[in-house]
DNA sequence: GCATGAAACTTTAAGCTTGAAGTGTTTGTC
DNA sequence: GACAAACACTTCAAGCTTAAAGTTTCATGC
């Protein structure tokens, strides 16, 4: 049975609605058990990733979002401690973000409990869907990498 | 084998960057070709769907946003001509929110276009994967609707 | 040297989003 | 009829997000 543009828009209204639940309850739990955001979640969880920091640049590049957005994120992030700026030596326009110790902790007691809340939302997925969801979202990623790149 | 935490922490994040991207690309498609957004959009839908309108609290329940969320959209899509509101016949609190006849001309352009976008960012997803994603995300969708009832 | 353009950010304006607080209105209940 | 509680919103403060404009610094060509 050939697929029509309707099953296809069918199928992203249902992607989008889980998404949509699943991202909210993470909001939710973040606020709740630990007074934080799912993009300063992201923001430590890539620097956590690398070790050895990363400028303001290319954290924007790894999270996929505007240096603006950036700029304010880092702001608050330092301002809770969690995340220091350091200059770069022989380039005064760039800056390199890294965790702090106190940083770290905080977000390893983070990361757990994600981990823990992603587990059981997915619990009834099992892993032959699991499989073939990362095959073919995989394949819709990857489309819309290559037209950035026909630009 | 047995699936892992790690694993469906894995399978979120590669949900969660498809949806972001497809998202990201529709965000920029309304915003480039008709200088709306995705939310105006969503509303939209939703009271297109309701040909009788909707009230306000009715259409943060669809929607599922918060009430002063849609009191800010609908108050730009009433400024853009595309929306009206009404006063509700024996309760003066609230107001029926109906498209008006340019709205749905508007959105009829609007709607063609982005199921399209979608026809083709989706084109790489055979119909038995579509079929089975379908149903996990549902599993996902169903077991976080059914969280909520037992608060 | 020194202009000129590129690069790395920051700032700004506009819009989306939420939870919480505030304003009328309605619906009982006595 | 008065009062309390529930409702339907709106307003507000704070944060996220982007595109566009602005600032400072760097790299290149001459």
């Amino acid at each position: 049975m050939a697929e029509t543009s309707k099953d296809r828009l069918r199928l992203w209204l249902r992607v989008l609605k889980a998404t949509r639940a699943v991202e909210s309850e993470i909001r939710e739990n973040l606020r709740r058990d630990f007074s934080t955001t799912l993009p300063r979640f992201d923001v430590m969880a890539a620097l956590v990733q690398h070790e050895d920091g990363l400028k303001m640049s290319q954290l924007s590049g790894v999270l996929k979002v505007s240096n603006g957005n950036v700029t304010g994120i880092i702001e608050r992030l330092v301002e809770d401690g969690h995340v220091q700026r350091e200059p770069v030596p022989g380039d005064r326009r760039a800056s390199l973000v890294r965790m702090t110790a106190q940083g770290r902790a905080e977000f390893a007691r983070q990361a757990e409990a994600h981990e823990a809340w992603i587990d059981k939302m997915f619990a009834d997925v099992p892993p032959e869907a699991a499989q073939t969801m990362a095959e073919a979202l995989d394949a819709v990623a990857r489309r819309l990498e290559n037209k950035d790149e026909s630009r």
